[in-house]
DNA sequence: CGATTGACCGAAG
DNA sequence: CCTTCGGCCAATC
């Protein structure tokens, strides 16, 4: 299966649980890009457009809702993960690291979904 | 086609 | 933790 890029950002994203959130660079790793990961942001960019792809559970390395913007709304992004179970303050997840879900690490054993 | 930008990351000070 | 710099790739101008 030969996907584009962007594709492949959507798989990963969609697959993330709920309450759950990742980073740029975790899924630029996890699609063996590495340290492309700004071009992750582009894909999310495109991705803010498809409503199968909950780009509000993607947030930099540190857990900042850094791309809150891009929604409709600026408070949008921080609803839709309160809404989740999960804790925003300050445009930063609370906890981040207990909530940060790693698809290298989840879905290295059945990355063709 | 060259230059700039972007929802990033990591290293160094 | 903050700032600066380099790198990476794609889209846009």
């Amino acid at each position: 299966m030969e996907a584009n890029f962007f594709d492949r950002v959507y798989e990963v994203v969609r697959q993330i649980p709920e309450g759950k959130v990742t980073s740029y660079g975790a899924i630029a790793t996890y699609l063996g890009t590495g340290k492309s990961a700004r071009i992750v942001g582009w894909a999310m960019n495109a991705a803010h457009a498809l409503e199968d792809v909950p780009a509000h559970r993607v947030v930099n390395r540190l857990g900042m809702l850094t791309g809150k913007h891009h929604f409709s709304g600026i408070n949008l992004m921080q609803q839709l993960l309160e809404s989740e179970g999960l804790t925003v303050k300050n445009d930063e997840i609370v906890n981040f690291s207990k909530h940060f879900w790693n698809p290298t690490t989840e879905l290295k054993t059945h990355r063709d979904l």
